[in-house]
RNA sequence: GCGAGAGUGGCGGAAUUGGCAGACGCGCUGGACUUAGAAUCCAGUGGAUGAUGAAUCCGUGUGGGUUCAAGUCCCACCUCUCGCACCA
């Protein structure tokens, strides 16, 4: 669509003067370029205002933006401006998780370095978001994959590793066979890669760890304190960790010295245990084998180990064991128990072991019908008695069958079995969690190398302090060998020990991009900083993050490891809070054609397109429109027409309403009224909007309603009696309101007829409660429930008034023939007649 | 299976938390302006029965309940979305 440059008269009803065209392509770079090189983006470190830390999470450099990333910086925009004008110190910075696979995939395919791919998308994005008039602070922004960042992202892996939080440790990974590298367990969805979908298989691999269980406790409890967070990402967070209370219990081995541990939830159905399962990959299955049962018990593992692990344990597959020929013996009753290998048992989680208990659990339950197991009923439901199980029941029910035990109410008395077991020293209470370590290493180029030599006699050495960065090289042959592509790297790899000055080699693997992200809003607070990664002082200023706006799909990932580092470098003495993110919002995505957009589904719209045909400015406001801004949306062209339409009429109503001449006499009549009143309800409806949540698509709709009515008070009220005084008013106070989520529309209209410098540096309009006032208030009268009539009374009526007003209206007449039963009136709402 | 959330016109969505259901926008219909189109503006638009009116009835996933009053609260069910999933 061409937009030609010709002036257009909109005032031929009127007779008013020429208004200009809405040209969004020479208002907008104009307005983007005095907002920089005047400065006004750019926040104050230290300030006497209140401050406001804004953060939209940062974007992965892998292209072009699309308008659903776009959402995300328009919904941080609209609020940074909100609050600037709201009087708050706002820092509103931007930058780029800039290390990461996709650099490295599409340079071996482009025959490109990472670095020169991820730095000319980054100029891409800056210039797609310049484009969007978006208020970023450009002199902090950060890259992560510049040696000046990343020099802290090894510093903050030496702080670990120096309070032991960082381990190396052979063990038994997620392995990614099309990335070509190891994968934490977070990032790991149904099997499979989290990245690319590939199912994961396990390697056995030297990696580095680190330990986010120590502060399973911490992470979950502190959820509590987040407040300002959405409770559905809470209660993944919940879920993810994971925690359980329970028992561990040791199972004598008969004939062998050996006891077996187990952990349980369920330490009530302990009379009814009738075998006992190994994980296959437990070094117990090796010991307690009888000597004869040796090479079938190898076959058997073969098996298991030829079974892809997330296969073997989904709810799916078939339960398979294996007779160890070998008894527990059971601690509480002395019975003899089977002990078997079984393919459902996990050996990450508690003792690799566990009891079965076919009668109440389901998975030994299907366990036992297939070995032929004895089914043991220990908790009887009161209502009807268990005979033939069909299934296990994991109800309510009083402990039977249990000796001292017998008539303990499950699961209220539970503390009852804890506490006899401790005193039998059976078992002891365990608490038990589903998060495991952080594996943080990854056998690909793009990332930061991590900062340890290995010394053939000091072992492993941290590299120091002021060794850092430790460079990641330039001339490498990155094609994937499931090795770091470091590796081959003689120049890299081969160093001395920081510690006894001897031939030493580097460690080879870089870190989970996840490490890069789980700090980069306090390198916000000092971007420049060389000596440290951020002032202690700044940060205590800053932090934490009042506003976080990102995707949910963030929920554990990012936002799991960041609440971590935070909770280390305050242990550490680095930070005063132990949250980072006060305040978070998870914003929905934009589909287009029922999917979610990817370049590969060829279903993206870009902003840029949209930037050319309808302006920054619609494009912004359409995103905020569609919906509430935390629910999926899906994209409609139609739609933005809608708002660009919208963009036109209020450029149209404030320059009419500026090119009357002010010569008109103060009129006050009943179409002045109104739209007094609709003005600071307006203001009133989008402050509240604002403030007290996200609501821009009502926002909007409210600014809409007032645009509509000016315009219709203008087509109705002949130009001489126009109330010039009360129109300059609503163009003003619309074009405040409107700045933060149409800034160039409203710059542009501002210095047209208002011209007092920038509207950025304007207060934001306040309501004024008496102007809401209505000398008649609408009463809606029902009878029996139903709506009969509206009565217009006087707003100072008192009830008897409106009831008798009510009464005498011949609608209501109508449907009240007798004397009403009853009359309720609620206080300037209702009145409801019952006959 | 467990956990969370959601079901309102042709569509996206509003509804002060129990008080006029459908704000606002899209779409559609009719009209104005125009040589014509685009753009813009005006009017109408949940469904049904009326004659264009007045008017009446029905209507927020389904069935029940509480209440003068239910989209909103309670009980049961259905459907969809998301997250976790043999975690002992």
């Amino acid at each position: 669509m061409k937009i030609s440059l010709r002036w257009y008269n909109f005032s031929q009803q009127s007779g008013g003067g020429c208004v200009s065209r809405y040209e969004h392509k020479t208002i907008e770079p104009k307005w983007q370029n005095y907002w920089e090189k005047n400065d006004l983006f750019k926040t104050s470190q230290r300030s006497s205002l209140p401050k406001y830390y804004l953060l939209t999470m940062f974007p992965y450099p892998s292209g072009t933006l699309h308008v659903g990333h776009v959402k995300n910086y328009v919904i941080g925009d609209a609020i940074a401006r909100y609050k600037r004008m709201r009087g708050y110190n706002v820092l509103h910075p931007f930058g780029y998780d800039a290390f990461g696979l996709p650099a490295e995939n599409a340079a071996i395919e482009k025959n490109i370095h990472p670095y020169n791919w991820t730095m000319e998308n980054v100029n891409i994005i800056r210039q797609q978001i310049k484009k969007l008039g978006i208020s970023y602070d450009w002199s902090r922004e950060i890259s992560t994959c510049e040696e000046s960042y990343y020099k802290w992202t090894q510093w903050i892996f030496l702080k670990l590793y120096e309070a032991g939080l960082a381990y190396r440790k052979k063990a038994a990974v997620n392995w990614c066979p099309k990335c070509m590298t190891s994968l934490a367990n977070e990032q790991v969805k149904e099997g499979a890669c989290e990245r690319c979908g590939t199912p994961v298989t396990m390697k056995h691999l030297h990696q580095w760890f680190f330990k986010i269980t120590d502060y399973a406790e911490r992470l979950l409890s502190d959820l509590d304190k987040l407040d300002g967070w959405p409770e559905h990402v809470k209660t993944m967070q919940r879920n993810w960790i994971g925690k359980s209370k329970g028992a561990t219990i040791s199972f004598p081995v008969e004939g062998l010295d050996l006891k077996i541990e187990v952990f349980t939830t369920r330490p009530d159905t302990l009379w009814g245990v009738t075998f006992m399962a190994l994980a296959p990959e437990s070094p117990l299955v090796e010991q307690i084998v009888q000597p004869e049962k040796r090479e079938q018990l190898a076959s058997f593992l073969a098996k298991m180990s030829l079974q892809d692990k997330y296969k073997r344990i989904s709810t799916e597959s078939e339960k398979e064991g294996f007779f160890l020929g070998r008894y527990a013996v059971n601690p509480v009753n002395g019975e003899k128990i089977p002990i078997y290998v079984a393919n459902y048992i996990l050996m990450e989680y508690g003792t690799g072991a566990i009891m079965g208990v076919p009668a109440h659990d389901q998975r030994d339950y299907e366990f036992a019908k297939k070995y032929n197991l004895d089914i043991k009923v220990v908790i009887q439901p009161h209502e009807k008695a268990l005979n033939r199980l069909e299934r296990a029941y994991d109800g309510d029910g009083i402990m039977v069958n249990s000796g001292e035990l017998n008539g303990t109410e499950i699961p209220t008395q539970i503390e009852k079995v804890f506490t006899w077991l401790e005193d039998k020293k059976i078992g002891k209470q365990t608490i038990q969690y589903k998060l495991r370590d952080w594996l943080v290493s990854r056998q690909r180029y793009w990332g930061a190398p991590i900062p340890v030599v290995y010394c053939d006699h000091c072992g492993i050495v941290p590299v120091s302090e002021k060794d850092l960065p430790v460079k990641l090289p330039m001339d490498v042959e990155f094609l994937p060998t499931g090795q770091s592509p470091l590796m081959l790297n003689k120049g890299f790899r081969e160093t001395v020990c920081p510690r006894c000055g001897r031939k030493a080699g580097r460690e080879v693997d870089t870190m989970d991009t996840f490490v890069d992200s789980s700090w980069y809003f306090l390198r916000y607070v000092n971007p420049d900083q060389q000596d440290a990664p951020f002032l202690k002082e700044d940060v205590s200023y800053w932090l934490p993050v009042d506003q976080y706006i990102g995707g949910v799909e963030h929920a554990i990932l990012h936002l799991l490891y960041s609440r971590f580092i935070t909770k280390v470098l305050y242990d550490l003495g680095y930070l005063t809070f132990d949250e980072p993110f006060k305040n978070l919002f998870t914003q929905g995505m934009i589909w287009k054609d029922g999917a979610k957009m990817s370049k590969s589904k060829g279903n993206v719209v870009s902003p840029d397109d949209m930037v050319e045909r309808y302006g920054a400015d619609t494009l912004r406001m359409y995103v905020l429109f569609m919906g509430p801004p935390e629910k999926d949306a899906e994209w409609n062209d139609s739609g933005i027409e809608g708002i660009y339409r919208f963009v036109k009429r209020v450029w149209n109503v404030v320059n009419k309403a500026s090119t009357i001449t002010p010569t008109q006499p103060e009129n006050l009549g009943e179409n002045e009224k109104r739209l007094i009143r609709k003005l600071h309800a307006c203001l009133k409806k989008v402050t509240e909007d604002l403030e007290g949540g996200f609501k821009f698509n009502t926002a909007i709709s409210s600014l809409m309603e007032l645009v509509n009515e000016t315009t219709s008070y203008m087509e109705k009220v002949p130009e001489p009696k126009r109330n010039t005084r009360i129109l300059k008013e609503i163009s003003e106070k619309l074009l405040l309101m409107i700045s933060p989520l149409a800034p160039h529309l409203a710059e542009e209209l501002w210095s047209l007829t208002v011209k007092k410098g920038s509207i950025m540096s304007q207060k934001w309009p306040e309501y004024d409660p008496k102007a809401l006032q209505t000398e008649e208030i609408e009463i809606p009268v029902q009878v029996n429930g139903k709506l009969r009539d509206i009565i217009k009374v006087p707003v100072d009526s008192d009830e008897e008034k409106i009831k008798a007003t009510a009464l005498s209206s011949d609608k209501i007449k109508k449907f009240v023939t007798d004397s009403p039963k009853k009359i309720i009136y609620v206080k300037g709402r209702l009145i409801n007649i019952v006959v």
